[in-house]
DNA sequence: TTTTTTAATGGCTCTAAGCCATTTGATAAG
DNA sequence: CTTATCAAATGGCTTAGAGCCATTAAAAAA
């Protein structure tokens, strides 16, 4: 489904045979005609924002912009939607993502877009925003592929204690929300982890996301009653006791627990 | 928050204070120069999902294309979003929802976009999708008032028994497949009635939507604990035994329940 | 050997869903 | 007038899964 996971898109769609559709003998030579120019069009860009883990902490990574409009002002990764080479907007979600972070494979899901005429002071445009978890053990640049900087800001409440180009703060606090969101009732966390993690790791980067922390019980027995975990057969030394190893089973989409975490602000209120 | 519920989109940003910022005095002079056509743009479109329930069966409501592309075909209510008139994407959905059925105030809420190279024949275009439910007691388009046809077509499985322009069938699914994931844990399709209703009629309209029934005891209990519904002191004698009536306390948006209706397919599994 | 620390489990309560029988209040049929 | 019928509404159970908290387990540190 779109916007819940990365997928492909539509590729394909059928039309109804010519003999229903009147006239449509000529729609090749409209296509043939057809100016482009007729139509102003809006500016069409494509923003995500790029979730990981450091050190106990959720962080966002932002980039200073060298370009006006709020040239030297910090924004969220992204850029303008390029006609010959991306495809389709994820395209260009993967390439920025790429360019600043060298991740290829991240989880990636379409937030929402907002589109009007005041959010560019260059005039109507629209903003496709994603959001994308990385494994805090994800290789990290290796050296700067671009003379501007980019950096990764601490997440402190709704968002970063800075204020952002464009309306990228309302763009940040509204996928904070949904991953907090989708937290509360789905394994969408687990992607901030890569290979094999004990349950108390898991649990950990929960308790990052959510910010409160987690009864152990239930978060093992939800987790383990899922089945999206398989153990790896190691241990982990890192803590006291032993801990078990698991890795997650790779899923078309996040689980989805039938309840959600109580007490969390969620149920029996409005979205 | 975007993407779940009507609601104004972001109205201001902030700048950091000018001195923070390198150069910022010459952002003025760029935008005098800029020059909106160096960059190709996408066409945008938004286009729009509008549901009812007529007869205990839920609709769509499609309009015949009058021009190229698909000219002929059925399609969903949208258009494309005009940079003079709309002042956001949300305007363009509601106007082209008012022209069809004069519905002003329907529970609007924004899908997914879709964007890439191969949807339109005329190349690169983006469509927003939102998707309206409206109550079936709402006054009807009273003359059309527009040459080309409008109608409801009724749901069956996945979407209408016929193929719809461009990528609409795809589009469709997925609002409906949206519709159907919400009605497991929100109060959502209380959208599609209106003014007073009746416990039974408001299980009917969820039995329609998820097409399954329900049990009627636990069906009550959880509405009536959710505290999203009034009395209205009357009854409704439409059927044998008198039945209380209700209205909607007016939410900021749908009620989020704790845990999902079981033995639906959304527990347990993926989105 | 004892203490400390984290992993993992046992066993309870509590909430809300499913299930199904029963009661209630009206109309329809005899 | 009495009885049957039917949907509305309730009672009272079972069940799944979350919260809570004490206990046991396995290792390192003291």
């Amino acid at each position: 489904m779109i916007g819940n996971g990365p997928e492909p898109e539509i590729l394909s769609y059928s039309r109804p045979k010519e003999s229903d559709v009147p006239h449509n003998l000529n729609e090749e030579a409209f296509l043939r005609d057809y100016d482009p120019a007729v139509y102003k069009r809006p500016n069409c860009t494509v923003d995500t924002v790029i979730f990981k883990v450091i050190d106990s902490e959720l962080y966002v990574l932002i980039n200073k912009r060298q370009a006006y409009p709020f040239k030297g002002c910090w924004a969220l990764v992204g850029g303008f939607v390029d006609l010959e080479q991306d495809k389709n907007l994820e395209d260009t979600a993967r390439k920025k993502l790429l360019e600043k972070t060298a991740v290829k494979t991240p989880y990636l899901e379409q937030y929402a877009t907002v589109g009007n005429a005041w959010r560019d002071p260059r005039g109507w445009s629209i903003t496709t925003v994603y959001f994308a978890l990385i494994a805090a053990d994800e290789l990290e640049l290796e050296a700067p592929r671009e003379a501007w900087p980019t950096r990764w800001a601490r997440i402190e409440g709704a968002g970063i204690g800075e204020n952002l180009a464009f309306d990228h703060d309302a763009l940040l606090a509204g996928c904070l929300k949904r991953l907090r969101d989708k937290a509360q009732y789905t394994s969408l966390p687990i992607h901030l982890l890569n290979g094999s993690f004990t349950l108390g790791e898991l649990q950990k980067v929960y308790e990052i996301v959510l910010d409160k922390s987690l009864e152990g019980k239930s978060f093992r027995r939800r987790l383990l009653a899922a089945g999206i975990l398989e153990t790896t057969g190691e241990f982990s030394y890192e803590s006291k006791r032993p801990a078990r190893l698991y890795r997650y089973k790779k899923e078309p989409g996040p689980h989805v627990f039938m309840r959600n975490l109580e007490g969390s602000g969620r149920g029996g209120k409005n979205v």
